[in-house]
RNA sequence: GGGCGCAUAGCUCAGCUGGUUUAGAGCACCGCCCUUACAAGGCGGGGGUCACUGGUUCGAAUCCAGUUGCGCCUACCA
């Protein structure tokens, strides 16, 4: 009985049956009770908000090969899925479907707004959950977790709390990073650098009681509203006279000192410097060391306020605009430069952030990143690849304070509870009743904590920290984290701080950062340039073995990535090659039982492809174990396509085609033996083809439950190898020379083949039929009596000589060429090596193997060249 | 300003600790083939002074230094 089996595969129904049945059968779910060894990765979690993009696609991919490997490899393996609040992106998304409506969040009140938020994320919110499922992801879906659920709020809580009795935590006052758009504060980290063209502006500034002027420079004219004083630096022979004096601020007349600052550099600028301590860090500085006035001119939404005096409500680039068209009417504004400058950027809405002085919590961040620093220098974690230790290093040491605090709605709100009364700040795990110090009424702090406050804590968090459970003692620490390389401090840096912080261990041992994914033309996917794609599409058009594969395929180790959509036929057609060598087997199994593998009557072809798979089974695990999955994948590629299918399976076609059942089958059981193994290889990658020809193959449940192949290294065999690679070599020389002389398939030839070597006569007469069945020949004559043909194309294999008589089929002009573009090359070789050689130096100092080889060579090379010029000699009598 | 990375075929990239004939793959290109798994395929072919300069070495795409170009990160770039 023949089974019908499509000629293309069809991925479709496919991909959706196993997924389902992978998740009836619980195979994802992680057991911490289990006896066997762990191997947890916790998933970067999406944001609540997101919908998947390329790039998840890529991160994931990569997770599940570590995962489903490891799994096969006997582990018990969790993959800890889960998603993130978002604080702000959340809360933006909420308020803009309250805009529709004419409302913004205080039309609503606080705990309107947050039920609102939970509404929206029940119903809209976490798509990107049920999209990552479409990629065949084994997470423990089980265990999905999101960073407001209670067990992770109370772990927030907690570590608030325990940072602020460790005296880690602070509220102060300070210049921080603020976003008009969002009304809220921002961590150094969020704010993101835009080289931007801008202007430097100088402007006139009176010294007071004199006519004389000093000229400033700024990109912020608006901000000389806030101005206190105007600096110099103190050996600024130019300023010395202005030392003790002041100057009137133009437009507002207000009186400001000179002060002299180190932190002045007189070769920027004029020299000059207006010092605005409540909008700028270096002027905050400043002004605490000269105890300058802090004046505040901005509003929270960034217009200016009442001390902008006649500018109060313009907006911060109105005003701008406004102050220059005044200094200029009074001729103050003396010069305009360009100016090229990188300016923050909300990392959330892309607005221009202002420093702006306010009070905020505050972490301590120099004492957790000093363990966090030698973490990664003793090697406890491994980040993958190594260039980042550096990059990682340089931001650890020279890592800021933390400003944790938001003013948003949507968070873990604050555990600060400030007395009414007295003023007195409470932080507490629970509320307290009333003022410890005057029992006045308390009031929660308004404020929430920073996305990223919740985040990481991730590891351990998610395992039901800081209660003690069977997770945490099985699953900590995790193995393997896989992220983004742009996300290395946000998240990777923090998380191992917090983890050996409060587990007192780190959070993961192995650390792998892949690049971004961008366009064709190497530019970021964005909503905005509309170039991105979308993976769902591509599951659609080509399925989820296809997207995995085409991601991974091009994923340089830790580089960027560049694709387009057409790049994903790459993976299209290697699940489609699975399939037809699939196909191909199968037909030839129909109902009967397969004997077992025996390796006692192999031929050549048989030991070779073992040997060739063993290797290719070590390869691939070594690669995997030392996080090179494209490698991995670039190898099974290698050897399932380039050998197995292209060589191994065209070589058992002449015994699968004969009628005598043990050849037919001694042939079946190795193609099915490694064919099986490969798959299994190849399963953490393209996961849903291979379990659907692995499961009808072998008539296993699953091939999720099946070990993955150990390399048995006593079957790779050199020798064997290189009897293969003399038939692979004279195989392709025969074929070129057909192809060259337009010899088509239909026509049969004869070879004739001369050579004085014993030993290679008889591998070629031992497995004539190899290269008779590859090339289409009649018959292979070896060192015959019969004379050499006078027309006849030729060519000169390892010292073989190939003789293909070709009357009447020759063109005599072409294979001239050819013959002569052989020569140069062998003589361009020869001359090489005979160069080496002369050299005495060369001669003296290599490794005597090296020299050999050397000298072997030469043999060789010099050999052929005769041959061929014998040859073309032959060719020119001929014609 | 500092740091890191990249530069190999028309394009995207392999090439790990120097020695695989004169550097590989995929895509694209050319030729032949609907050969009894696969035209989403097979067989063959063309195409590269490995960015530049210098150094180390018997020997460099590979190691070192510098130069140029590009990218990313980072900074108290008024």
């Amino acid at each position: 009985m023949k089974k019908e089996i499509s000629k293309i595969y069809n991925p479709k129904g496919v991909e959706k049956r196993w997924y389902d049945f992978w998740m009836d059968n619980g195979f994802f779910r992680a057991d911490p009770n289990s006896s066997k060894e762990s191997f947890t990765i916790m998933i970067p979690p999406p944001n609540v908000t997101a919908e998947l993009h390329i790039g998840h696609a890529l991160n994931n991919t990569i997770q599940d090969i570590f995962i489903r490997y490891k799994k096969m490899k006997g582990y018990e393996t969790l993959w800890m899925p889960g998603m993130d609040h978002a604080g702000i992106a959340t809360q933006n998304v909420v308020e803009r479907q309250l805009a529709k409506e004419g409302l913004d969040r205080h039309d609503l009140g606080r705990e309107k707004f947050v039920e609102r938020v939970w509404e929206w994320k029940k119903e809209k919110g976490g798509k990107i959950i049920e999209q990552l499922k479409t990629l065949g992801f084994a997470c423990d879906w089980d265990r999905e977790v999101f960073t407001m659920d209670e067990q992770l709020s109370k772990a927030v809580t907690e570590v608030f709390v325990s940072l602020h009795e460790r005296g880690h935590i602070y509220r102060a006052k300070y210049i921080i990073n603020w976003c008009p758009r969002c009304g809220t504060a921002l961590s150094d980290e969020e704010v993101e650098h835009k080289e931007l063209q801008g202007h430097l502006w100088h402007l006139k500034y009176p010294v007071d009681g004199s006519p004389e002027f000093v000229t400033v420079a700024t990109t912020r004219p608006e901000t000389m509203l806030g101005d206190s004083a105007v600096a110099v630096n103190p050996e600024d022979e130019r300023y010395k006279n202005l030392h003790g004096k002041s100057v009137i601020l133009p437009l507002l007349n207000r009186k400001l000192k000179v002060i002299q600052d180190s932190l002045v550099d007189p070769e920027f600028g004029t020299g000059v410097v207006k010092v605005t301590p409540a909008h700028d860090p270096n002027d905050f500085e400043m002004g605490e060391r000269h105890g300058l006035e802090k004046i505040n001119i901005l509003n929270e939404d960034g217009t200016l306020n009442e001390n902008a005096g006649q500018y109060a409500g313009l907006d911060r680039f109105e005003a701008r605009e406004r102050i220059l068209k005044d200094l200029e009417a009074e001729g103050l504004l003396v010069k305009i430069e360009d100016h090229d400058h990188s300016v923050g950027h909300c990392y959330r809405c892309s607005t221009i952030i202002e420093p702006y002085l306010s009070e905020q919590w505050f972490v301590k961040i120099a004492p957790l990143a000093e363990k966090a620093i030698d973490a990664v220098k003793s090697g406890k974690i491994k980040l993958h690849p190594k260039k980042w230790i550096k990059t990682y290093d340089h931001w650890m040491e020279n890592i800021r304070d933390w400003c944790i605090s938001r003013q948003l709605w949507w968070g873990h709100r604050i555990p600060a509870y400030h007395c009414e009364e007295c003023g007195e700040i409470m932080v507490a795990r629970e509320e307290p009743e009333k003022c410890a110090h005057c029992s006045g009424a308390l009031k929660q702090d308004p404020d929430v904590l920073d996305t990223w406050f919740s985040s990481w804590l991730w590891p351990f968090s998610t395992l039901g920290w800081p209660d003690k459970t069977a997770e945490l003692k099985s699953f900590y620490p995790t193995n393997t984290l896989v992220t983004g390389n742009e996300i290395l401090f946000f998240w990777v840096a923090r998380m191992i701080m917090s983890g050996l912080e409060f587990m007192e261990a780190v959070p993961f041992t192995d650390v792998y950062l892949h690049g971004i994914v961008r366009d064709e033309q190497g530019r970021k996917m964005s909503k905005s340039l509309g170039n991105g794609i979308d993976p769902l599409k591509m599951v659609n058009l080509y399925s989820a073995d296809a997207v995995r594969y085409t991601l991974l395929s091009l994923a340089p180790e830790g580089q960027d990535i560049r694709i387009g959509e057409k790049d994903f036929e790459i993976g299209r057609n290697f699940t489609n090659k699975i399939w037809n060598a699939y196909r191909f087997i199968s037909s030839k199994i129909d109902d009967k039982d397969l004997p077992e593998l025996n390796y006692s009557e192999l031929e050549l072809a048989d030991e070779w492809i073992i040997s060739r798979y063993n290797y290719a089974v070590a390869s691939i695990s070594d690669d995997i174990e030392n996080f090179k999955v494209s490698s991995a994948l670039d190898n099974a590629y290698k050897f399932f396509w380039g050998e197995y299918c292209d060589w191994y399976l065209e070589l058992i076609k002449e015994r699968l085609y004969s009628d005598d059942e043990a050849r037919v089958n001694s042939a079946l059981s190795v193609a099915v033996h490694v064919f099986k193994g490969t798959m299994q290889l190849l399963h953490p990658f393209v996961p849903f083809v291979t379990e659907e020809v692995y499961t009808e193959l072998s008539g296993e449940k699953s091939i999720m439950l099946s070990s993955m192949p150990i390399s048995d290294e006593s079957r790779i065999n050199r020798a064997v190898e290189d009897k293969m690679s003399l038939i692979q070599e004279l195989s392709t020389a025969v074929r070129t020379i057909r192809s060259q002389m337009s010899v088509p398939p239909s026509v049969k030839a004869t070879l004739i083949l001369r050579s004085n070597s014993k030993e290679n006569l008889e591998i070629i007469e031992e497995n004539r039929s190899y290269i008779e069945n590859l090339c289409k020949l009649d018959s292979i004559e070896l060192n015959g009596k019969s004379e050499r043909p006078k027309l006849a194309a030729t060519d000169v294999v390892k010292n073989i000589e190939l003789i293909m008589p070709l009357e009447g089929l020759i063109d005599i002009e072409l294979e001239t060429e050819r013959l002569n573009k052989a020569l140069h090359n062998v003589e361009g070789a020869l001359k090489a090596v005979e160069n080496k050689l002369v050299n005495k130096s060369f001669v003296k100092n290599a490794p005597p193997a090296v020299v050999e080889k050397e000298k072997q060579k030469k043999h060789d090379f010099s050999e052929k060249v005769t041959k061929i010029k014998t040859n073309l000699k032959w060719l020119t009598n001929a014609s």
